[in-house]
DNA sequence: ATCAGCATGTAAGGCGTTACATGATTCA
DNA sequence: TGAATCATGTAACGCCTTACATGCTGAT
């Protein structure tokens, strides 16, 4: 497997469930870990030929009686030892990227409009995702006796605290810019 | 400048206070805002050079009497004028890549003390990083009240507060695993 | 008949990381 | 003298994103 790449036990994770085709795999990313993963055919496709070539994953065709072209991936002994393995890991990364931190930090040489400007923005942004991740819960508490649901359970609560939080902050920093200690002319 | 190297940004918006060399900026990145964006000189460099030749910064020599390398860096009109436009274009790309909540929710077929372990794991990283958030706002506030730092300060509480959120999550989920509905064999 | 969604893939390019290579300075 | 830090860069590689290309199916 290749060594760096996520995306591989993205693929292994969900396919240890049920066989998928590709574009199953990145409808499942999308709807249930986009938040805190993102996947696209281009990465998908390619990682599955390559997973099959090293026999992680087996091609089961199904043409389902049609002409229609359609694989679907079966996960192998070894792709199992492989997630396995992944999981028990302890070296992780948490990469990440908050572009609007980094304008929040250099906009301090701007008018403060513009900070208060970008945290409204992401302040919408967050608010957005807050209500799909609530409803995503809402959905799981129905369910949450079955095997796995609590795992799910766990990563979309994380989710709601932590957007929480955020909206908490926003709340907090507009306020100490409009109100707060100026030390210059970027008073507003 | 390259269409989507945030990295320039980064640069640019760093030398909008003060001349810096690649080293320093590195310096900078690392102490200032690592625990939402990285840096490193691979990218540093490279981007340096290109900035230069697009004229988003000049190359101010300084070799100090002696004859020691060192090149500081410092910006132009074109580099203040690209990242004031940065600054106030509303599209963010706000990217995170928690590897801690993939494994988690792939762990659900796993028994339930990996899934324990992993939280573990990120619950001793996240109170290493707030320690050093810390003392990072500590610091800050003895110098409130100049120009700049109330974009830092924001930065660094929106750091803390979700550290915290994430720790007290932690509690929580290992309380649920322990003790809660556990539907199959996984139990622990 | 047309459009949204299903389905698979390739190509180009950009970005970032890691490792490598080099050498000066400072302090113990 | 040796180690840590300062300082600049290159090369290789891998990963991911975006756009492109193609064609089928099902519903309106």
């Amino acid at each position: 497997m290749a060594k760096d790449r996520k995306i591989d036990l993205v693929i292994l994770g969900l396919l240890s469930h049920e066989d998928l085709t590709g574009y199953d795999i990145k409808k499942q990313i999308d709807s249930g870990i986009s938040f805190f993963w993102k996947g696209n055919f281009g990465s998908i496709y390619p990682a599955l030929n390559e997973m099959e070539k090293s026999g992680l994953v087996k091609k089961k065709q199904d043409k389902k009686s049609s002409g229609r072209e359609k694989i679907l991936y079966h996960i192998t002994n070894d792709g199992k030892k492989a997630l396995q393995e992944w999981l028990r890991e302890e070296r992780v990364s948490n990469d990440l990227k908050y572009e609007t931190l980094l304008k929040i930090y250099f906009g301090g040489g701007e008018d403060r409009s513009v900070t208060l400007r970008n945290i409204e923005v992401f302040e919408n942004q967050v608010k957005e995702e807050l209500q799909i991740l609530k409803i995503y819960k809402e959905n799981l508490e129905k369910v949450i006796e079955e095997k796995d649901h609590i795992n799910y359970y766990l990563t979309v609560t994380f989710g709601i605290d932590t957007c929480e939080t955020y909206l908490k902050w926003c709340v907090k920093a507009k306020k100490l810019l409009r109100s707060g200690s100026d030390g210059s002319k970027n008073k507003r």
